[in-house]
DNA sequence: TAGATTGTTAATCGATTAACAATC
DNA sequence: TAGATTGTTAATCGATTAACAATC
């Protein structure tokens, strides 16, 4: 796996699907795929398939194809699967604990370590066998535990100054549910957002224009 | 609001967020903005700005820039936000019963009508003001109410079936949050894919690749 | 009118696709 | 060896950025 250099965002966002249809044809037994055929099942075309997976090196094997295997294997470890950052969650509204409970974030490269809300009702719950925390305990488990990133599933009003408090407590990373920009005021850190409704938005776009 | 020549998805995909910073616009009073201050604000360049905006029409006055109310109302109705699809959920597992509570779907084109779930245990449960219904009741209501689109919050092995049974009910749309390809199979169909993994992936790739 | 800023065309950049020599 | 399929270079396509004339 080289990685020197500058890999596209356009390439990365197609790596967990690759390697989401190389599980499946793992578990159907297959063992080797040729970029021609993979591209079929995937709706892509069979240079893309070969440019997207040749920015880290040379996996397959001319003639042969690509070792089903072993290809996962190599884009788990370029995703950066097998070892774990931690990961603490803000906000344990609806949305918060659903994720929390749905997630399989071990198999993502996270590990959820800690859940914090300023809900008094909520603090009494234990959520995956952790018990959500009072946000006062923020600051202090952050300095104890230095997690990496964190899990926003808080209002967007309340965005802003939590952000602010993360980033200081030494947090470099945000899986962000909340309609803030946090890119915007922190460009070097690494954000990825889940804008539901812009989501939604589009669909709505998509199913009124035919 | 002209419409002919089609718009690129990347276009589409900005609309949104648009949408979302004229919203805060308009609430701190802010009257008119022009590409150049919207751009910086934004993170995007002017040029783009104006671009995206054209693609629907001149929305602007030369030498005054863009009333900020008048433009926001435009990509609202280009978003089709004005007349509401109706839409039903499939799924009310955790995941489903958040976004059933969280998301104001008013705002965002569609109207939730109603939730469906096997789960004998779930069909109790009444989610704003929705009573859970048994999912052999779907082919019967969609062919009494014709919903448009499906929120799909269902286990990937399940979810073939289910969209198959879904597309035969005439259902044209969906958000879908459960990891099955819905365009392999029917590629005419509006989808919204909402791929938490994959986003959680990408959150990893970038933080451990510096 | 002069200044500002759009709408739009042209230039650049990047990503996708095609082609083919290398090679298993 | 012959056939298959990769890795990689070149061509195409589309999206972004720059430039500027039009005009409020």
């Amino acid at each position: 796996m080289k990685d020197n250099s500058v890999i596209s965002i356009s390439v990365i966002k197609r790596l967990p699907r690759y390697y989401r249809f190389l599980g499946e044809l793992m578990k159907s037994g297959t063992l080797r795929i040729s970029s021609g055929e993979l591209s079929i099942r995937m709706g892509l075309t069979a240079s893309q398939v070969r440019q997207d997976f040749n920015c880290f090196g040379g996996f397959g094997q001319q003639g042969y194809g690509y070792n089903v295997q072993q290809l996962r294997e190599e884009i788990g470890a370029i995703l950066g699967l097998n070892d774990r950052l931690e990961l603490i969650m803000v906000g344990a509204g609806n949305l918060g604990r659903a994720i929390a409970l749905h997630m399989d974030f071990d198999s993502v490269g996270f590990r959820l370590a800690a859940i914090f809300d300023n809900d008094k009702a909520l603090t009494q719950l234990t959520i995956r066998g952790l018990k959500v925390m009072d946000s006062a305990l923020l600051a202090g488990y952050c300095k104890e535990n230095r997690p990496a990133a964190a899990v926003l599933c808080i209002p967007p009003d309340k965005a802003p100054e939590v952000v602010d408090d993360l980033i200081s407590y030494g947090i470099r990373g945000f899986w962000n549910f909340s309609h803030y920009d946090i890119h915007t005021k922190y460009p070097d850190v690494c954000v990825e957002n889940v804008h539901l409704s812009d989501s939604l938005m589009t669909l709505s776009y998509q199913m009124k224009h035919n």
